[in-house]
DNA sequence: TAAAAATACTCCATAGGTATTTTAT
DNA sequence: ATAAAATACCTATGGAGTATTTTTA
């Protein structure tokens, strides 16, 4: 199964029209027509009853229909979510140690955080005094 | 967004380890690689902390995992669906008119029916005595 | 006969495989 | 030194386009 056979089927379904479907998705008809053969392939079951004339949904592609939608919008709030999550992972980070601090461990700590959050560009600074060091997250 | 990189990643996720996600895909390990990345440029997001000695998730992969997961168990349902429906559109179905009805508009019903379940093998008897037509499923 | 889907074909992009290199422990 | 992922490269399958044919209302 792959998600570019049921977005086509969906707007199939929607616009009961290969032509139509063909312009909603962007691609040309005979693509359409390939795309729901190898859904039904897939499946091996009979989606959509054709004719010159007509296009329907059999009982398959009706129940299928409202499941195929579902997945389509989880797969794009999957995206989403993602793509939130990943916010805030970029940007500048100054860090700061003073004395003793600055000789223990700090390498490897810095290391991790850059595998870690690689989007994050990571400034250290070592001082004696604590004047001029601070840190700014954006 | 394909389905192939959302299993490619859960199983990247789950086993944590390149190789191994390779066997459960029963796919190389670049062929892994590959999907991941593609994945995660169309994401437009990192997903995966890699090293040759560790994989973890960063924030965004770990967003992404139920979602995807949930997004692949949807289609899974889906793809039950169409074939649940379609069971029982399969078979053989005799039907027998008497008389009069059997020049009456059955042959465009018969041809609408075959073109809607086109699993389905439909007989059709026209017979002046009722003795001898019936109707069986299966 | 006209509108719409299917077919035939061609081309290109993507997927996947093998061999090798890089990297981190 | 070793284990694991990345890279390079090659091949093949699938996806998509144009042109054409078929079909049915």
């Amino acid at each position: 199964m792959e998600l570019r056979w049921m977005r086509a089927f969906v707007a199939v379904a929607t616009e009961l029209n290969y032509g139509r479907a063909a312009l909603v998705l962007h691609v040309s008809q005979p693509a359409v027509s390939q795309q729901i053969r190898q859904l039904e392939r897939d499946i091996g079951v009979q989606l959509v009853e054709r004719s010159s004339r007509s296009v329907r949904l059999t009982m398959a592609g009706t129940a299928f229909l409202p499941r195929c939608q579902e997945t389509l919008a989880g797969a794009d709030a999957a995206v989403r979510a993602a793509r939130n999550a990943g916010d805030g992972e970029h940007g500048l980070v100054r860090v700061g140690f003073v004395g003793a601090m600055a000789s223990r461990g700090v390498s490897s700590l810095t290391s991790t955080v850059r595998s870690r959050h690689p989007g994050v560009e990571l400034r250290i600074s070592a001082s004696d005094h604590s004047r001029g060091t601070r840190a700014v997250q954006g």
